[in-house]
DNA sequence: GCCCAGGGATGCG
DNA sequence: CGCATCCATGGG
């Protein structure tokens, strides 16, 4: 539920969105908390403040329609989670996790962006993608936009390296040129298979890399990425099966339409409680 | 010093 | 196909 004002959007309903559950949920990597109430989001060369009130959230942006779509506001959340809560092992996850809203991300931005994240730490992450927007993107007033592909593409793998990220620049470097031959918005197209397939002919881009950008980055749910806190969600849950490829099969037969979103409620809670 | 982080590429059988 | 090994970097 929410309203308008000029540069301004007013949700109420706060059961269902939670501003720290939702930055802070492991989807995102451009944000920040200024304070108590206040977080900061950036997407592509988009910029929100995310205030918090006792009765109603306050996002505040120059784009109200885009963070609108980025938001999801327009999908009914306590239907989804009413739907999850039929499943037993969610029980905990959607008490704690309560409020999050799968961000519609964009897909350029995710991919660079995933491709970091592999075998990465959340603040690492958020660091060296800060340093390649800094280095190549728009400044827009006190931030920077994430860098268009042309900008990405004078960058250097040495470069990458000194933002950090390690034996990842290679990957970043090739897939950059690869992208230079084909037409994102085109294949947002496809089914989530053939998507999948696509992804994983980009360098530094496997199974579990390749699903959040599908569902980050494509708004497809019938996907379940799998990695290291989703392996030991599982093995306290269902155990056996260790092969991460066939975790996600049988997860996603399993919650079908919602396993992205099962998927981020267990890895939030897995990764906070333990 | 070890282990771990939103894993992937490569090589070997 | 499955599996082992290697891969930068910083924090606990």
């Amino acid at each position: 539920m929410y309203k308008l004002q000029k540069n301004k959007i007013i949700i109420t309903g706060l059961s269902d969105f939670n501003t720290k559950h939702i930055l802070e949920c492991g989807q995102v990597f451009r944000f920040k908390e200024l304070d108590k109430s206040t977080y900061s989001i950036i997407s592509k060369d988009k910029k929100a403040l995310v205030k918090s009130y006792e009765n109603r959230v306050e996002i505040e942006t120059e784009d109200v329609e885009y963070f609108i779509n980025y938001f999801d506001l327009n999908v009914d959340y306590s239907k989804i989670k009413k739907a999850l809560s039929n499943f037993a092992e969610l029980d905990k996850p959607l008490k704690f996790g309560y409020g999050i809203r799968i961000l519609k991300q964009d897909l350029f931005e995710s991919i660079i962006s995933f491709i970091i994240s592999a075998n990465n730490n959340i603040k690492r992450i958020q660091s060296i993608i800060e340093k390649i927007c800094k280095s190549v993107g728009y400044q827009i007033g006190d931030y920077y936009a994430f860098p268009t592909l042309e900008q990405l593409s004078t960058l250097s793998e040495q470069d990458f390296k000194n933002f950090g990220a390690g034996y990842r620049s290679e990957y970043l470097y090739k897939t950059i040129r690869l992208l230079q031959k084909v037409n994102l918005e085109e294949l947002k197209n496809l089914s989530t298979q053939e998507l999948k397939e696509f992804l994983l002919t980009l360098f530094g881009v496997g199974p579990k890399v390749a699903d959040c950008i599908l569902l980050f980055g494509c708004y497809k749910q019938d996907v379940f990425p799998v990695d290291t806190w989703i392996a030991k969600v599982y093995h306290d849950v269902f155990g056996g099966e260790t092969n991460r490829v066939k975790i996600s099969k049988q997860l996603v037969d399993r919650y079908g339409k919602l396993s992205g979103y099962a998927q981020q409620y267990l890895f939030y809670s897995k990764r906070e409680l333990g």
